[in-house]
Parts: structure tokens; C-alpha cells; sequence
DNA sequence: TTCCCCCCGTTGCAAATGCAACATCACCCT
DNA sequence: AGGGTGATGTTGCATTTGCAACGGGGGGAA
């Protein structure tokens, strides 16, 4: 329980207290099983507690495509539930045995000043849980927005540079998985930092990158 | 005050508590001046009642970079409060002459009993804002993470078939915008139209789609 | 060490795409 | 009708990029 962002500076008893009063459920799914299927109704925010998800769409000849994946601590499916979408578009699956807690949106809402400590501070999680998935989209949109691979690098390294206000910066990616993100081919990705180091825009070595 | 998506379903006099408890400000910004500069401090959820305003990227060499457009009823910057972020990302400025509501993010939470008719709402639909931007994001990042222009078309009007349940669909934008949205080159966008045509996979006239 | 494997860089080539310029078309105004 | 204007389609061309194949280097295991 220690690492679920939406617990985050809530004391044990007041988790206790508000499972009881949201009437939370917890439900254990086995590797592969369906956790929410495409059209079923949507009314819980629901935390990874253990395990690991995959969220894919389902395309009308049945082809799924995995777009997201969920860790313990976090949430999933909250965006829907939170926009008012009732029937999942989206097919929720289990990537190994995954223990989920399910907290009914609606209760969550109740208020009462009596239960104000704890409900504060879930609603404000909430919303920060929400709006940094907007923060990390919005980012990811912003380079894919980008012409050319070179535009995309730039735009990526420097928003990172940005952040931590060096231009000496590491990336938490591997070079394929750098390709994955910036929506690029990994050889094109190698040619275009090999011509951009000729052209004395940056230097780089493994994940570690200086831009001049 | 009647489309404001943060007070739907909320009654005038509603309103006007609630305006009164959060201790809401408002400020009209004349054409082309400087709403929120990037690095300043972000406390409130910010409202835009008329006008229009822009949102920009400031690179290091102080060119900026519009990323995104909010007209009346919408509210801007909301993703940065709620996520916690302090100080401003990005410059908004006013495109024409706008009026803006500031509604202290702090004080919306200060939860009590006797002013929740309005303070449940209010809530929900500041949550309801946040997620459906997700989901609008999200949707174009599926979009953009298609490799082939072909590909993005029908990703994107496969998408909407879905949404409508229907494979005669109309979209929202020109040509030109289409392309904007798909980030492709326009000329590029009309000749791929044309070949998915002549292969027999849509038709198409104006705005106006017909899957295959 | 030697072998093996994985990650990364390099390169030739073909296909996709951006770009620019021009052609059409639809619509509005007079 | 005529002309003007803005949106859309078409096309040639240069560039970018994906793809596939190969090579090198580093690290782990026997």
C-alpha cells in the first residue's frame, strides 16, 4: 500500500478508514485474464496493487494493439470513468497475477466534513494523478509534432534540459526504446544523432547526451 | 456563464456562491498581452469567459511556439495546478481582447458539508475537464504514433466510424486542418485521400467520409 | 580466454513524404 | 455573367526516412 499515488500522504488509518466508506473491493486476476473488457461499464477508479496491466484497443476485426502499460501503484482507466465515458473502449488485460482495488467513483465524491482529512487529500491525488498523465501525453504529443526526426530529437532533449536546467542531461531510455518514443525507425534515429554530432549540435554517449 | 464547462449543471445561484467562497477574481487582458508568463506562479484554475487566448512553448533563444488555442468556457493551465507544477511552462496570451475567471485551486478543496451542492459538481466537473483533454490527446496521439499517412487516415477515421457507430462519417476540419491534426503535409494528405480511393478503400467529398 | 548474444552504429536502396508550383473548383460579391 | 478569393487536387522533384543487412563492441557465462 506504501507506493500508490493515490494514497500519497494519507496515514494507514485513514486508508482504512476511507476503503471502508468508499466500499473499495479488491479482486486478484491471473496472468492473460481480462480485467475490463471493451463495452463493460465503467464506474471505479481501479489501482494496480500488485502486477502489471495492459490496456490495448480492439480493433471491429478483433486485432488488439497495446497502447499502455500499468505498473503497481498506479491507476488506470481513471481518465474514462472521470470524462463520464460508461462503456470501456478499451480492453484492460493482466501481464502477470495482478491484485486491483476498486473505488467507486461516485461515493468518492460524497462529502462530508467529518471525513474531510482523507478526502481531501484522495480528491487532490487524484487530480494530480490525472493531470501529470496530461503532462507526460502533452509532452510526448509535442515532439511528435515535429517535421523531421532532427526537430524531434531537439524538441525531446531539450524539454529535458528544460526540466532539470542542465545541458548535460541522461535519458531513461535505451536507443530502441528513444526510437519507440520519438515514433522513428532506430537506424534512422542512430544516422540522424550521428549527423547531428557532425554538425556540433550535441555529443552523446549511451544515454547520456550534452547539447551545444 | 452559460458554457462554461466547469459549472455544468450548476445553478446561477450556485454560481455565485460558489464565486464568492473561493474568493474568485476576474481580469480582462487586451489584445495581444501577456496572460501568464512562463515561470510565474500558478495557483489558480483559470477560466476564459469571452475572447480567445494562445498557449506557447518559450525556447531558450525566446522564440515561441504555439501549441494550442483555448476559446470561452474552457479552462487553461488546470493540468499544471492540479499536477502541482508551480510555475508556469509556458506563455498564454491573449489573441483578442478576453476576460478571465481565477478561481483559487486551494480553496476548492476546502471541503463542508453545507456548500457541497455546488462544491460536488464543481468538483466532478473539473474532473470531467481534465480527463476528456486525456482522452482528446490521447486520440491524436494514436493517431500520430501510425507510421505510414495512410495509415494515420484510417486510424483516425476508423476512429471516429467507432465513436458514431456508423462508416459514412463527417469530420471537423478543412483539408488544411486535417492535416494539421494528422501532421502531415497537406498536398501530401490530398494525394494519399486519392490513392486510398482509386485502391477502393474510401470516398470522400469535402469533409464528408465513406469507409470501405 | 573464447564464445555468444544483445545493443548500437553504418550504409545502400527503395519508398514515402515534404515542398513548391500550378490547376481546378466552389462560392461569394458586384 | 464576370471576377476574385480561398480551399482543394495534382504533379515533378529533392529530401527524408524506413527497411534490411551487416559489422563492431561490450558484457556475461563456461
Amino acid at each position: 500500500m506504501e507506493n500508490i499515488k493515490l494514497f500519497n500522504k494519507l496515514k494507514d488509518y485513514e486508508i482504512d478508514e476511507l476503503l471502508g466508506f468508499l466500499h473499495a473491493t479488491t479482486k486478484v486476476f491471473s496472468k492473460g485474464s481480462v480485467v475490463i473488457n471493451k463495452g463493460s461499464k465503467l464506474n471505479d477508479i481501479c489501482v494496480v496493487l500488485v502486477g502489471e496491466l495492459s490496456i490495448s484497443t480492439k480493433n471491429i476485426n478483433g486485432s488488439e494493439n497495446v497502447i499502455k502499460k500499468v505498473s503497481a501503484g498506479s491507476s488506470f482507466c481513471t481518465n474514462y470513468v472521470c470524462a463520464g465515458v460508461k462503456s470501456s473502449p478499451v480492453v484492460v488485460r493482466a501481464e502477470k497475477q495482478t491484485g486491483i482495488l476498486f473505488l467507486p467513483y461516485d461515493r468518492m465524491l460524497i462529502l462530508h466534513e467529518s471525513v474531510s482529512q482523507w478526502q481531501k487529500l484522495l480528491l487532490k491525488n487524484l487530480f494530480a494523478e490525472v493531470a501529470q498523465e496530461n503532462l507526460e501525453i502533452s509532452a510526448r504529443m509535442n515532439v511528435l509534432n515535429q517535421k523531421t526526426i532532427r526537430e524531434k530529437i531537439l524538441f525531446y532533449l531539450n524539454s529535458i534540459a528544460d526540466e532539470v536546467g542542465k545541458n548535460t542531461i541522461e535519458i531513461p531510455f535505451s536507443r530502441e526504446e528513444m526510437a519507440g518514443y520519438l515514433c522513428v525507425d532506430r537506424s534512422a534515429l542512430s544516422r540522424e544523432l550521428s549527423n547531428m554530432h557532425k554538425d556540433g549540435l550535441i555529443d552523446y554517449k549511451k544515454n547520456e547526451f550534452q547539447l551545444f
